[in-house]
DNA sequence: CGAAAAAGTTGAACATGTTCATTAAATGAA
DNA sequence: TTCATTTAATGAACATGTTCAACTTTTTCG
């Protein structure tokens, strides 16, 4: 909140003040008791206002809790970006944008994970918002093959928006659904013998999938 | 029901024709109202049965919902499968299968998509059973990738499984998330614009799709 | 400057999901 | 056949999501 806020009353100042209250509450709550066990009762005595006033934010429970924690979707995805190796070739980098994201995935507590599969297919406000991070997401990876392309590394008449396209879903799938009996909370260094061995078998399946991307099923007729 | 059923009490014959009408009311009120709107004291009041029945059924409302719809999932899925071209190749019958899926869904009223979204991730008893359907999905997709392998009109090095499996999560987040904003019924033989422009948008997807699925990304010292 | 309008908030009332003590009928063992 | 136990169902009570009339404060405009 800059010192000279120009054009912002103080009412939408106070109102931007409460809303970010209510977030802050909710996404404690919900991260400690889990959706349902979270009443909106609890959000609002811990941000110190009114039940009605949480229905003057948002317009429902779903509303609240995607707003809460969307950022949390972009966070894991833009620390893989940030860590990317920039000196290796394409197969690796794809690999460790996907190893980074299902470790970051893996070592969330059950807790979490199951919230953030909640908000991932909301049909409330924060959807668009959504599929911004998401579209953002399978263009950073188009750019990434591109960039490839361009190397040399990846044949010239690929496809690079559909293969794009194809590498997001497998991430979300494997993430939102196979990975979704997965009940450990790998934090805080903790050892999980079963969360290690997911992690290995999904790098598995990434090197699979990496290896299909690159070679393909067809014959050289095919090419 | 058969007239000869062994070892069925009288009691369980009735629970489970209970358990029937609950079903069949809760799926057309879903499809009329929609989740929300549809409230749990509607559906036991077209079943006939009283408010805590339904609980004695179903854990909780988003259940009951999974329940009545789980066969849908599957029913358009089959039918793919029942239609599909045996005497032509693994690329139209890939082809084939994608487009019918992509059609039927398309063709469903808003609200039955929006319905099946919903249940698409459900956390509760449903889940196992989602599963399993959507295992038998992948490892039909497999057996085809399986027998077109044998047929020599894909290599023999291919790895079935993650082909199968990125098909299988491809049509997924086509379906559940890309084309999550088309809201039309294109229902009865209606004809609608918006969801013949999506129809040819997304068949020309899949056949980017399995372009690059044949072909590869990768020059040919990857093979 | 002051009146009128706007708007953020409130909390009681209401709607709806869920729980659970009670009841009646079915079941199975003696 | 009798009777203790089991179980499907019931509906009032309760918990929680949501609505909305009322209030107070801020903003706008003549």
């Amino acid at each position: 909140m800059t010192p000279h806020e120009a054009g912002r009353t103080r009412r939408e100042k106070q109102k931007a003040e409460t809303r970010t209250q209510i977030l802050e509450s909710a996404r404690r709550l919900f991260a400690e008791k889990g959706y349902r066990q979270a009443t909106i009762r609890d959000v609002a005595g811990e941000a110190g206002v009114a039940l009605g006033t949480i229905f003057t934010h948002f317009p429902d429970k779903e509303a609240l809790l995607s707003a809460a924690l969307i950022d949390e979707l972009d966070r894991d995805f833009q620390r893989s970006w940030e860590t990317i190796p920039v000196e290796t070739g394409i197969r690796e980098q794809m690999l460790h944008l996907a190893v980074e994201g299902y470790r970051s995935w893996l070592n969330r507590s059950n807790r979490d994970r199951e919230l953030l599969r909640k908000i991932c297919f909301t049909q409330g406000p924060a959807r668009d918002e959504l599929k911004f991070i998401d579209r953002g997401a399978v263009e950073q990876m188009q750019r990434l093959l591109d960039a490839a392309r361009l190397r040399g590394e990846i044949r010239s008449d690929t496809d690079t928006e559909i293969a794009a396209r194809t590498a997001f879903s497998m991430y979300l799938v494997n993430i939102l659904y196979w990975l979704d009996d997965y009940e450990g909370d790998g934090k805080a260094g903790e050892h999980d013998a079963a969360g290690d061995k997911r992690m290995e078998a999904i790098v598995e399946d990434t090197r699979r999938f990496i290896g299909l991307l690159f070679r393909g099923m067809g014959h050289d007729t095919d090419r």
